[in-house]
DNA sequence: AGAAATGATTCGGC
DNA sequence: GCCGAATCATTTCT
């Protein structure tokens, strides 16, 4: 009688309880736990220890942006903060994996215990096993999700230049300053002029093209502002020009390039007083460059200066 | 602390 | 693809 009675209950079991939410949607959620599984892997945040990993992200991530040399600093900054995240990832998915066996034998010991006293089939504590593991990814899932999203952020904050500027240094500046103010009828050096200015200033030729951009807009809208400053450089290429007359070996030192640096006509010779009058009239100073943009295939040096001749 | 300066980004036009 | 313009975010000056 008793082992017909337990068989019964089984079969009722079977059919009932446990088996109702079973293996479905474990396979729906897969695609997006592959996504954040790569996404982690990929940033180095799972995977091998102290993988290269990560910097190598970063690395190749800020080559398209374009960086100066001294962006190590920020590196091992952010390498720093990222194997913060991977800790706390680590440990946190550790310490679920274990609650989740911890959880899991326990069930199993109370299962087996409930056996003495009542049907529990191989199946349901099969079934049980399942659904605690799926409770467990779940969360573990969830976690991924934040230390993705955390990634994403430590990434934005490190990978906008916008938060990481650095002003250029004083002799860069001077020489995109000479540059400029000797070609004030014309500031738009041409791809050679810009690589040359780049590796003067050690900075990136995108970095020279948003200076003088930045430089042609500000200058454009007060040019009042500027005039001391035009003065000063105008001075610094009257120099230049008036020395390179007098030794017949041309003192452009650093001219690899094919651009010179000295535009003797724009300067008047009248010495830059703390008068009201502008000195320095470089050519088209009204704002009205547009249009007299020179195409990029000339380059050649010599035809340099050739302002409003009427 | 607030203003000014400055380098970078975004967007629309050509 | 470059440029001007507007804007953002940070640094430097006051």
């Amino acid at each position: 009688m008793k082992p017909a009675l337990f068989s019964v209950l089984c079969e009722i079991k079977e059919k009932t309880g446990l088996s109702m939410r079973n293996a479905q949607e474990e396979e729906s959620q897969d695609p997006q736990l592959v996504r954040l599984d790569n996404m982690l892997l990929a940033e180095g945040v799972a995977g091998p220890e102290k993988g290269g990993g990560a910097a190598a992200a970063v690395s190749a991530a800020t080559s398209s942006g374009g960086m100066s040399p001294d962006s190590s600093l920020e590196h091992s900054d952010y390498k720093s903060k990222l194997s913060q995240i991977r800790n706390i990832y680590h440990t946190e998915m550790e310490k679920y994996d274990q609650a989740c066996s911890e959880f899991t034998t326990h069930v199993m010991n109370l299962l087996r215990e409930q056996s003495r006293t009542r049907p529990v089939s191989p199946r349901e504590i099969e079934r049980m096993v399942a659904i605690i593991h799926r409770k467990f990814s779940s969360i573990q899932t969830q976690l991924k999700q934040s230390t993705c999203e955390a990634v994403m952020i430590l990434r934005s904050r490190f990978l906008d230049a916008r938060r990481k500027r650095r002003n250029f240094s004083k002799q860069a500046t001077e020489v995109l300053n000479e540059y400029f103010y000797s070609h004030l009828a014309n500031p738009y050096p041409s791809e050679e002029a810009k690589e040359e200015l780049a590796k003067q200033c050690s900075i990136t030729v995108s970095q020279v093209c948003n200076w003088f951009g930045n430089k042609r807009i500000r200058y454009k809208k007060n040019i009042g502002k500027f005039q001391e400053e035009a003065n000063i450089y105008a001075m610094k290429t009257a120099i230049v020009a008036t020395q390179s007359e007098d030794s017949p070996h041309t003192p452009n030192s650093t001219g690899s390039g094919g651009f010179s640096l000295t535009g003797p006509d724009l300067f008047l010779g009248v010495p830059p007083m703390n008068g009201e009058q502008p000195v320095y009239m470089g050519a088209q100073t009204n704002g009205n460059w547009q249009g007299q943009n020179t195409p990029p295939s000339a380059t050649s040096p010599g035809n340099d200066h050739s302002e409003e001749s009427d």
